[in-house]
DNA sequence: TGCCACATACCGACTGGTTAGTCTGTGAGG
DNA sequence: CCTCACAGACTAACCAGTCGGTATGTGGCA
């Protein structure tokens, strides 16, 4: 061979093969789901062969464990930010529940793995995952006794329940959502976060 | 062989092979996913073998979009019937909201199959399946629209929207609702139908 | 400065296992 | 004798993960 073969073609700087890996894996996953897609597939969108993929990574489903930590990283990061402000609470759990909204739709590949793909991780795995959500989940469901306890919040439905209500449908933007549409990630985080906070009116 | 081998053991009235092979198939593609499931453990949970299955069905994925089917046909003669009663609009709704809840429940390996199986389908396939699903949201978006008009609904937000925001958290429930669980199905179905009118309260 | 030792970062052919779907057969009923 | 309703062995394809090999860099030492 008398070429550099296949490190670059050009000089911009391109990323370390590991977030490579992770990115391509993380369209392959969103757009086929995860059994469709081939290892050999994650590889080839990466530039990479299987020997790099499996230098970095223990499995197939390490990857995917890898995306899981990445969102439950971020948004956990984000709740617990808007979550100790010093708001008043109702502005509390407004900013949260829209900004989990705009964080969800900038990165719905990730959403779209991550209420589909559950299953496919290993039973430790899913596990771990489903224990750091639900630390996500009560954080977020304190925000919303804590209003409930101060009295501007209905007490009419169990603060578990209207967690859910509303993940439900930030779980559901995945489905109907496609970037330029014609709302905005914002105007749609806003008229999601006013129907929670309206079905929470006393 | 001298017994009758595996036909059946007694004479309790079977089902007919191909209801016990849909059958099978929803138990199996919600416990472990549509790709997880190999046809031979669908033939073998219904008690035939791959002759059987293919007998009566073209392929895997005829089974699921079957289930599909069943699913969709149940869902929009119930939304139906609510939606065409002569009580008002706010009870209309309420009582299609609720009863969506209460039906997602009674039939939750349905639920789970639906939303993360969707991209399994063919292509021709999954545009029936959206083209069905997208009958019924409008059906809904009717009857929001019908009582946005009538001034009992506010209007602040896109009627769209709102279905949106109430399927995700019937979509959701697969994630969370076990049965045996300290709410009975209608107690969930009254509260998030409750939510949504809340949320809709002008 | 030159050379060796060793590590990191990959490459890619190969293996063992699995799977959807096919096809030939067969018994029962009309 | 023909068709329906299956049985079950077989095939062709695919795929996760392995493994022996290679290129490049770096530190130690003479």
């Amino acid at each position: 061979m008398t070429s550099p073969a296949n490190q670059r073609q050009d000089d911009a700087p391109t990323q370390p093969v590991p977030q490579r890996l992770l990115a391509a894996a993380t369209r392959l996953f969103a757009d086929r789901g995860y059994d469709r897609t081939s290892v050999q597939e994650i590889v080839e969108a990466a530039g990479v062969t299987k020997g790099a993929l499996y230098h970095y990574f223990g499995s197939k489903d390490d990857l995917l464990h890898e995306i899981y930590g990445r969102v439950l990283r971020l948004q956990q990061e984000r709740l617990d930010a808007f979550a100790s402000s010093d708001a008043p609470v109702e502005r509390r759990l407004r900013d949260a529940a829209a900004d989990v909204v705009v964080t969800t739709i900038d990165n719905l590949d990730d959403a779209s793995i991550f209420f589909r793909s559950m299953h496919q991780l290993s039973e430790d795995k899913q596990k771990q995952v489903r224990s750091e959500r639900r630390r996500y989940h009560e954080r977020f469901r304190a925000l919303i006794e804590e209003g409930q306890q101060a009295g501007v919040f209905s007490t009419a439905t169990p603060a578990d329940l209207v967690v859910d209500y509303h993940f439900g449908s930030v779980h559901h933007l995945s489905t109907w959502y496609r970037p330029g549409g014609r709302m905005t990630p914002q105007e749609v985080a806003d008229h999601l976060a006013d129907l929670l906070l309206r079905a929470l009116r006393p």
